[in-house]
DNA sequence: ACATCAATTGTTATGTTATAGCGTTATGTC
DNA sequence: GACATAACGCTATAACATAACAATTGATGT
């Protein structure tokens, strides 16, 4: 349980472990990385490529920012949130490999997300009941779909959350009772 | 454990269900449903207008599908996969309302879903962990990667899959080790 | 150093998924 | 019938993502 490692640490660790699995972070895949690691929020690819831009001082397109994107998810430097289309840092890159499964509990009013490891025992009955469906496991993260705290207690009244709020209540449409 | 329950019985749970959460389950929404339910796979709301202008002998376009999707989602009567941007009938209409957590195992390789209901135990699991990050829990189902067991064995070999094949294996992408 | 090859990045175009906005039709209520 | 509201139709456009090919960089053998 080792608080916030520092950023150049983070980075040193995703080098080594890039190089472990016979990639290379160059200069371009680390700024992505950087900004990731520094915005600590999830980021659609268009934010990331603005923010890149700014923070490197040389225009970098989408496209380009996709390709170190499917870079970094594929060495398990970040992740992909299918629910929202943003992308984060992992936030267990200085563990290196061996590390447990992610669950990123994402806000479905303001959109924000808290991390939270899976525990071994959630992890192994997953595995249980993937293979006794014949699959592998491929997952590198699972997301949730939750109401945070902020939001429950603004849940009528005027918004007073952190900031716009992508709330539609409207007709019949019983946004989940479950 | 009900085996398959016939397709007029289903749509009359879901209207029912409808009924009790204030919506109304319109001929077009119904036709969705049906179109859903018929196919039994996840589809795009494009190939949705398709099949659903098909099938119906009248045109209905992408915007009207969005629409009534948003209808059915909010109704529990579907769920939309965010990993792979398709749609497709909840499985539990006819045991209506306090009905498991769906999981859903979708292939990597080629995109065949299989759906699991969640077991009590893990479903309080997740409650558990939710709640003690201070969030409500707001999913109608989780969504797992997995690698089907036809594409294990077609890992190396030539393509011997259901159909197509959107598998990209690369320079060091390092498809998952976990 | 130089030739060569593969990986990375740049660039343009295009495809796919999803929503906004507004007008029209259907349905229920008085 | 007059009115309000929900559902639907339609066009345009936003947001997310990939294809295809050219240019550049970097490593390797000679």
């Amino acid at each position: 349980m080792d608080k916030k490692p520092d950023l150049t640490d983070v980075l040193q660790a995703a080098k080594m472990l890039c190089e472990r699995h016979g990639g290379k972070l160059t200069t371009k895949r680390l700024s992505v990385l950087e900004v990731l690691l520094i915005e600590q929020k999830p980021l659609t690819a268009y934010e990331l490529a603005d923010l890149v831009s700014r923070y490197t001082k040389q225009v970098t397109k989408p496209m380009s920012i996709y390709r170190i994107l499917a870079f970094l998810v594929g060495q398990h430097l970040a992740h992909r949130l299918n629910m929202t289309h943003k992308y984060v840092a992992c936030s267990m890159i200085h563990q290196c490999d061996e590390h447990g499964l992610s669950q990123f509990l994402i806000c479905s009013k303001c959109e924000q997300v808290q991390e939270v490891a899976m525990s071994n025992q959630m992890y192994r009955n997953f595995q249980q009941q993937i293979s006794g469906a014949g699959c592998i496991f491929n997952s590198s993260h699972i997301e949730l779909e939750v109401v945070c705290s902020q939001c429950q207690t603004s849940e009528q009244s005027a918004s007073s959350s952190n900031y716009e709020e992508p709330n539609k209540e409207e007709n019949g449409y019983a946004s989940s009772t479950y």
